[in-house]
DNA sequence: CCGTATCCACGCTGATACTG
DNA sequence: CAGTATCAGCGTGGATACGG
């Protein structure tokens, strides 16, 4: 994969590196994470409309997250005054830094379609 | 906002990305399996030697993510008879293919790693 | 050294129902 | 539409002990 198996010094960068994946993996931790930061990214704004976008979560796991992202500035909540009430879900600029994860997430999901199916 | 958000042919497309999506999060499920795949494309052989190279991991946990994952073929597994018994444990080509994630995910830790401290 | 087995606690998840 | 409440189950994780 790369130029050297054993040089010295390698254990203290793959520590570093080890430490990154693991920090990441927290962040976005659990099957909801991703998927919802896709869909706000994608433009959908208001909760059942998220809802509808991604197969299989619910009501309650979509709320949690929300209420959580949002107290990580992953998204910005706004409410606008009714009747009827309206709240947007909007996608911040630190949101956005998950795009090329997301990216390569789809793509190897799409390549891999075939070996799923398998399981 | 109106009904107009959508572009033509966008939610079909949407629809096969978060798909894709959904199925790489399934795959790659729990906090364990990409570092440890991580770990032995970087050349990490031994079960102890993975083992340690993974901060926070439980030898029971390791146990059953290998299992799991030999059965998936993302590792293949060697006895070398003993005495003393030798244990080796290799990436797949398949393996590999997640390659690309682990390396954006790293790259965003890295990125974040100030960002992270705050929480 | 290389794991497996068991017990136990806890949090995440899902299903369902209900409010404003 | 936009959520909250409640209950139950299971997977994850720690501790510990044991076997090859």
């Amino acid at each position: 994969m790369n130029e050297a198996t054993s040089v010295l010094g390698k254990p203290r960068v793959q520590a570093e590196e080890v430490q990154a994946l693991q920090d990441t993996i927290y962040v976005i931790g659990g099957k909801w994470r991703l998927p919802i930061i896709n869909s706000i990214c994608n433009g959908n704004k208001r909760f059942r409309e998220i809802e509808r976008s991604i197969p299989g979560i619910t009501t309650r796991m979509l709320s949690k997250e929300l209420r959580e992202m949002e107290l990580n500035k992953l998204v910005k909540r706004t409410v606008h005054p009714g009747p009827p009430v309206l709240v947007e879900y909007e996608s911040t600029p630190y949101c956005k830094t998950f795009g090329s994860i997301i990216l390569e997430m789809i793509r190897w999901g799409k390549e891999h379609r075939d070996k799923l199916r398998e399981e």
